[in-house]
Parts: C-alpha cells; sequence; structure tokens
DNA sequence: AATGGTTTCAACCGCTGCTAG
DNA sequence: ACTAGCAGCGGTTGAAACCAT
C-alpha cells in the first residue's frame, strides 16, 4: 500500500508560472500566511500542486529575496560553509540572508565549482588537486596552492551548552562523542569568520577501556564507528566494547547508538544547530 | 541570418524526517 | 510500536537564453 499522491496530478498545472498564477498565490499568502500547503492550492484557486507553489513561493516570490548576482563576499562565504556543511544547501542558505537553497544550489553548479577546478580545488573536497591520499593520510602537493582555510579558535562550545540546556547529554558524555577532555575544553570547534560553531566529529576509532556514566546510564565511550553513527540501525552490532575492567565484549545494542551516540529522542539535528 | 553547442536556472521528482493518531 | 500525512531537502531535468561559428 503506497502513499496518496499528493495531490491530483491530472488536474494539476506544471512547468513555468503565469503571472495571474503568481499574483494569486501572492495575494493568498498575504491574507492567509504561509504553511498548509497542501490545502493551498485549493483555497487560493490554483490547479497547482502543493509543493509546486510552496517551491515558487520560496524560491522566487517572497518579498525578501534579495535579486541580482552573488558578491565577492558571498562567493567566499558559500564556499566556506560548503567546505564545513557539504551539500547542505537550506544550512548554507540559512547563512545568506535573501538567497534561497535553490539558488545556492544553482550557483554553486554553475559558477563556484568552476572557480574552485580553476584554483586547483577539488570543488567536493575542498583539497588541492594534487593532494594524494595514502591509507587515510593526506599528502599535501610539493607546490604550494591557494586553498579556503578555515580557521578554528578556541571558544566555549555552544553546542556542549545547547545540549546542556536540553537535557541531552553530559558533559562527559559530550566529551566522549567529540574526544574532547571536558576539563580540558578542546579548542577547535569554530570558525570565527562565519561565526559559526560546528560540534561535529567522528568518535575516536580506538577502543579503549573507558566508561561514562550518564544520566545513571553505563555507555561506552568508544562504541565501533559504524555504533556511533548509527549505521546499523536496528540491527545487532557485532563489534567488540570494553567494560569498565578492560574487559573486552561483544556490543549487541539493538538500534542503540544513534548519529554520534546520541541516544533515542536525543538525537543531533543539524537545524538545531544554532547559527548566528 | 541560421544553426548547433553550451550555460543557466526554474521547476520537478523522489526520498527522508518529523509528527499526530 | 506502527502507520500515514505532511513539509522540507537535495538531485536532476529541460526549456530558454546565450554564444560561437
Amino acid at each position: 500500500m503506497g502513499r496518496s499522491p499528493c495531490c491530483e496530478k491530472a488536474h494539476t498545472n506544471k512547468g513555468a508560472w503565469t503571472k495571474e498564477e503568481d499574483d494569486r498565490l501572492i495575494a493568498y499568502i498575504k491574507t492567509h500566511g504561509e504553511g498548509c500547503w497542501r490545502s493551498l492550492p485549493k483555497a487560493a484557486g490554483l490547479l497547482r500542486c502543493g509543493k509546486s507553489c510552496r517551491l515558487r513561493w520560496i524560491n522566487y516570490l517572497r518579498p525578501d529575496l534579495k535579486r541580482g548576482n552573488f558578491t565577492e563576499e558571498e562567493d567566499e562565504l558559500i564556499i566556506k560553509l560548503h567546505s564545513l556543511l557539504g551539500n547542505k544547501w537550506s544550512l548554507i542558505a540559512g547563512r545568506l540572508p535573501g538567497r534561497t537553497d535553490n539558488e545556492i544550489k544553482n550557483y554553486w553548479n554553475t559558477h563556484i565549482k568552476r572557480k574552485l577546478l580553476s584554483r586547483g580545488i577539488d570543488p567536493i573536497t575542498h583539497r588541492s588537486v594534487n593532494e594524494v591520499e595514502v591509507e587515510g593520510e593526506v599528502i599535501p602537493s610539493p607546490t604550494p596552492t591557494t586553498t579556503t582555510s578555515i580557521s578554528f579558535g578556541a571558544t566555549i562550545p555552544k553546542l556542549e551548552q545547547d545540549l546542556h540546556d536540553h537535557n541531552l547529554m553530559t558533559n562527559s558524555r559530550f566529551a566522549a562523542i567529540t574526544g574532547s577532555k571536558s576539563e580540558e575544553r578542546n579548542p577547535g570547534y569554530r570558525c570565527p569568520d562565519l561565526n559559526l560553531e560546528l560540534r561535529i566529529s567522528p568518535p575516536s576509532h580506538q577502543h579503549q577501556p573507558e566508561q561514562l556514566k550518564s544520566g545513571g546510564i553505563i555507555v561506552n565511550s568508544n562504541p565501533c564507528f559504524k555504533c556511533s553513527f548509527g549505521m546499523q540501525s536496528g540491527q545487532v552490532c557485532k563489534c567488540n566494547t570494553f567494560d569498565s575492567k578492560g574487559n573486552s565484549s561483544e556490543c549487541s545494542n539493538i538500534g542503540f547508538h544513534d548519529f554520534l551516540g546520541l541516544r533515542g529522542s536525543a538525537t543531533l539535528d543539524y537545524r538545531t544547530l544554532e547559527m548566528k
């Protein structure tokens, strides 16, 4: 049994929007506001799919959209954000007022990719195209190339604070996940020029006999890489874990680890990362 | 002016995550 | 715990605009 279609495909217009359709959509949203896209077309008298209305509004009709070419500053900001976030266009768009994810995605594919390649930078990895990776270690090109460097400075880990605020994890739990020591306040989570703080880092791959108590629950500080990234969701993991005495045992948690080792509802959502 | 290749970008499609029942 | 409905996201497509010959 499949999901019902989002709209009556047979009775909806497709393709380019007409001026009249735009006017109808603008008028409706001005009166009733955004939201409930599914019922909007009918209510607004549009023969369009709700998705199509949403897209048209967000990407083209919204009054706060900035029109015109991207500036050099915007270019550089997009490059930096992409190096941190990857193809998370909506997150990148969130840092560029008046720009939409679709616009940035298109701009990236048509302009910035080429720009980076002309600088000798791989637009996917943001490394010099001459760099080679040998067994996980990056060997830089012998000839220096211009690269976009992301500088990280020491700061109070903001996400850690956020997570505390939401009772999601303790200092030690966070430290376990990030590999930092809570007392040391391991630096390296802030990009000052972007004012963007990120707390995502892969957990240690080394199994060490260390356990942490979090909210009364014993958690293994070093689950296997797969476990930590929640890749075996719903399946029994067969990796080895260590108890408090350092004894190895088979990890048999079913759906225990979520992304970054957070449990249950304590999942880390990109969108919850605060952007100033 | 005509033609064909390339680029741009609005729009679509399919998938995912969240939420309510 | 499960399912269905929905909004939102990212990848892809294709028509229009642009450019070179």
